[in-house]
DNA sequence: AAGACGAAAGTGGTTGA
DNA sequence: TCAACAACTTTCGTCTT
């Protein structure tokens, strides 16, 4: 943000800018205006647009200017269609761990053009096609490559089932990378390793799935998972942080169609009762299950035992234990 | 009748000798 | 390697609303 504040001349300019922003659809390649989510300082409003021609963020409501030197990150070029960007686009999708070969590897076209779009003579053509052939099998060749494909295809199918982002499929990927490489599969199942390898990417990139909802969807035992990733996890030196309780309460808490409310009452109750030290040791998942108990009462959207303990996947008894706990040190006594 | 409560026994994992 | 241990589960009978 710059220092000095300059602000066009309203009047003029927001019609001129709520003018192009009007032909946007039709214009936007040629003028490079981009809406963007941020708030305006100056009014309030979310409707910020990025013009790149000019090299400035300015505010479709008041005008103001908040930066007047933005870069451009797209490309140079323009393509005005489909055909027209993949011709002058030069670069491949990005790098990715989720493919064997990180994505990277030679794919030989299967039209008979050569690269100026001339027809490939007979004699070449059944060249071109042993090349094929041979890239084909280079491609998945010895077992570790085999291996490592159907564990990445493992990977991938468990991250969709329970809908996981990108990121999460690249960090376990690259964990089972390391495993392999360490040769630690040696005497487990691909299944076990692929599996702890995406419980320990859930847990580095903070978006955690307790062993019974990975489980769930792996071909493998919760005990197996268990000890796969204490294994590799020690091997590798993973040295998570225990998972805090505040992790799960917001995807439990919408499981349990409770409010916000509920949600910010909970994440309360458990910061509280850390500083008690109320919850080192304890199961965080139990943790979780007792605040959200407790504040669904709290906020008189009352959820029963049952209920939060499905949902959680603890029982009845140990979110009885922990809310006794909480309640007790609270003084609060929920029985109205 | 549903939900909450609590006792008792069992399970899987960690810790420390 | 083994026993002690804490956390958690399962099961089941009882109490409360």
């Amino acid at each position: 943000m710059r220092e000095t504040e300059k602000v066009r001349e309203i009047p003029v300019e927001i019609e001129e800018t709520r003018e192009r922003i009007r032909k946007k659809g039709e214009i936007e390649k040629e003028e490079r205006l981009e809406e963007i989510v941020v708030e305006c300082p100056r009014c309030g409003s979310r409707k910020l647009i990025q013009d790149y021609k000019r090299a400035e963020l300015v505010c479709e409501d008041c005008g103001f200017v908040l930066d007047d030197n933005i870069i451009d990150p797209g490309p140079e070029w323009r393509a005005f269609d489909h055909d027209q960007r993949m011709g002058r686009s030069r670069t491949g999708p990005p790098a990715t761990y989720t493919i064997h070969d990180k994505g990277l590897s030679t794919m030989i076209d299967w039209t008979d053009k050569d690269s100026y779009g001339k027809t490939i003579s007979s004699t070449d053509k059944a060249q071109l096609y042993r090349l094929r052939k041979w890239q084909r099998r280079i491609r998945v060749n010895d077992a570790t490559e085999r291996n490592l494909a159907f564990a990445l295809s493992e990977l991938d199918r468990m991250a969709s089932a329970l809908s996981l982002p990108r990121d999460v499929r690249e960090a376990s990927a690259l964990v089972y990378r390391r495993a392999v490489e360490k040769n630690l599969i040696r005497g487990r199942s691909i299944e076990g390793v692929a599996t702890a390898a995406l419980y320990a990417g859930c847990r580095e990139c903070s978006v955690p799935r307790t062993l019974n909802e990975i489980a769930a969807v792996a071909r493998v035992n919760r005990k197996e998972i268990g000890r796969t990733y204490r294994f590799i996890a020690r091997e590798l030196k993973l040295n998570f942080l225990p998972i805090s309780p505040t992790a799960y309460i917001s995807r439990f808490c919408s499981a349990l169609k409770l409010s916000e409310a509920v949600e910010a009452k909970a994440l309360e109750t458990i910061q509280r009762a850390k500083e008690k030290e109320l919850t080192s040791g304890k199961g965080p998942t139990g943790v979780a299950a007792a605040a959200i108990y407790i504040a669904s009462i709290v906020c008189g959207e009352k959820r029963t035992q049952r209920e939060v303990a499905d949902v959680v996947g603890v029982t009845e008894v140990t979110i009885r234990n922990r809310y006794k706990e909480i309640a007790s040190e609270f003084g609060l006594d929920i029985s109205p």
